[in-house]
DNA sequence: ATCTTCCTCCCGTTCAACGGAAGGTTCAAC
DNA sequence: GTTGAACCTTCCGTTGAACGGGAGGAAGAT
């Protein structure tokens, strides 16, 4: 015997079982579900049923498992990610329409930049990142203004977690992050060049809400060659400019004539748009290369 | 005393907590969460709390809560509807510069069509539809399609649920709705005219993955005028086909030279492209209207 | 036919979850 | 400043849902 309980609660059993899959390893047996998230395998299985009877897992006909789509759904539902993105994409498309690249779309979450959107070029450059992936703030242009925007208790978490720079041109100690920070928040704009590969660049720049607050950043992600890359930081400040207007007017229309000060975020409109007329509509013609 | 637990496991009450929020409603406070999904309030706030200390649930400064990002994430890394999503996005886009009007991608999930992508144009008709949104098969084009694909059970599950007709152009009976199904499945397309609005009406063709097995469609949704829909049905068609092909292609790689029957789907690649030209010649120019 | 791997089910034990109630906090109104 | 109402947090004794080792069963490989 000796069977008692562990001291996991229930729900953060589940939790670690629907974390053990991931963008590599999307399909799953139950065994290795067990393994994966530690739980012992009889354990493992009546959880993963009943997640597939809630439908967060789904089971596939060579038994193994996989996210359902219910999750995929509730996920549709988070208002931060999602406003945001449905806001900002025809402004990501027009950049990308000039520049022939990654744009992408991230917030912080934690110590991570996550990549809540990205369009890409058939022909762009290698990028590590993928919507819904994470990368630690300090690797990444974009990381490094939400980090100025986040406020000390959160460089800290990021110095206790260690730099651990990805290649020589990586941030390497307190030092070069406090300087990396100081000047993307006296430009407005960070460039990170070959730190997560040495052949590509980020140009980010910060996606404003109300009250100046940053929420994102939009980043292009190009060759780490010898060309400027000003025209193209002005293009993204022009859409982040955009997006941040459309933002902040998304917050006013549930009856209040201004932002409520309590409930600014209740509620967020949705749309997509798109055609090629709407997206010059939207950023003005500008040389960028 | 008289705190026995009432029957329900901690991992559905948290799915009740958050199936709680909505796309009406993305900000609740506790009590409104208790209220919404029936558990008591002290219960309520236990299983809150730890689902903030997840991240599942976010609280904002005037004490709401929000979904939270973590739970778009890991919806994020929901193979089926995601992938799909990825490799029908750019010609999702090639039909929306045609037809200035929503282009839909929705799979089934149970009785109901699960929206999985929409583009739409600013002008375009009302629409029902949202991203994560549901609608019972039986009222929409695609959701007929779906029905015919999905054999004996799931009609049956439809009738037992009720037809429901939204307007007097819906489904009344059964009669009519395996004539609709019969209909589908001998043209290879479905139009639903007014069965959601009166003023629009759905086109749908299904979208195939290997071996023909129908993963989902894609809709134009557009005004109910007097216009013939079957150049549009065409395109669709079309469209449809190269996201099959390239749905079918991306099974392959992962070192099988050929399709591996018990692991067929255990590789998905995601890449959006976009750009202009690209889209011209991921559909060939052909008159829609 | 045999072996291995992976999965399902059973069941006695126990502790994490349960929720009523009491006490705080917040905010607005007057 | 005071009051009141709404909303939230914490406490704690009870208890049944969750726990997991183990036996037995499927499925697939050799």
């Amino acid at each position: 015997m000796a069977n008692q309980s562990n001291g996991a609660s229930a729900i953060s059993r589940a939790v670690r079982i629907l974390e053990a899959f991931s963008y590599e390893a999307p399909f799953l047996t139950l065994t290795e579900i067990a393994q994966r998230s530690g739980i012992p395998l009889s354990s493992t299985q009546r959880i993963v049923t009943e997640l597939v009877g809630h439908q967060l897992l789904e089971r596939m006909p060579d038994r193994s498992y996989r996210m359902g789509n219910r999750l995929w759904e509730l996920g549709t539902r988070t208002p931060g990610a999602i406003g945001l993105r449905e806001i900002a994409l025809p402004y990501m498309h027009a950049v990308q329409a000039r520049v022939r690249q990654h744009v992408q779309l991230s917030v912080r979450s934690n110590l991570d930049v996550l990549v809540i959107e990205r369009i890409s070029a058939r022909d762009a450059v290698v990028n590590a990142s993928i919507v819904g992936g994470r990368i630690p703030l300090q690797h990444s242009a974009g990381g490094i203004l939400l980090l100025a925007a986040a406020g000390d208790e959160v460089l800290r978490g990021v110095l206790r977690r260690g730099l651990q720079p990805l290649t020589p041109d990586g941030i390497q100690n307190e030092a070069e992050l406090r300087h990396a920070i100081a000047t993307a928040e006296r430009e407005g704009y960070a460039i990170a060049s070959g730190r997560i590969f040495s052949g590509s660049r980020g140009l980010a720049v910060p996606v404003r809400g109300v009250q100046g607050v940053v929420v994102g950043t939009l980043t292009i992600v190009e060759p780490n060659d010898e060309s400027s890359p000003m025209p193209r930081i002005e293009l993204l400040r022009r859409a982040a400019a955009g997006v941040s207007e459309a933002l902040v007017r998304s917050y006013l229309p549930p009856g209040h004539p201004d932002a409520p000060p309590g409930g600014a975020y209740r509620s967020l409109v949705r749309s997509s748009e798109s055609s090629m007329e709407y997206l010059e509509h939207l950023l003005p013609p500008l040389a960028v290369r």
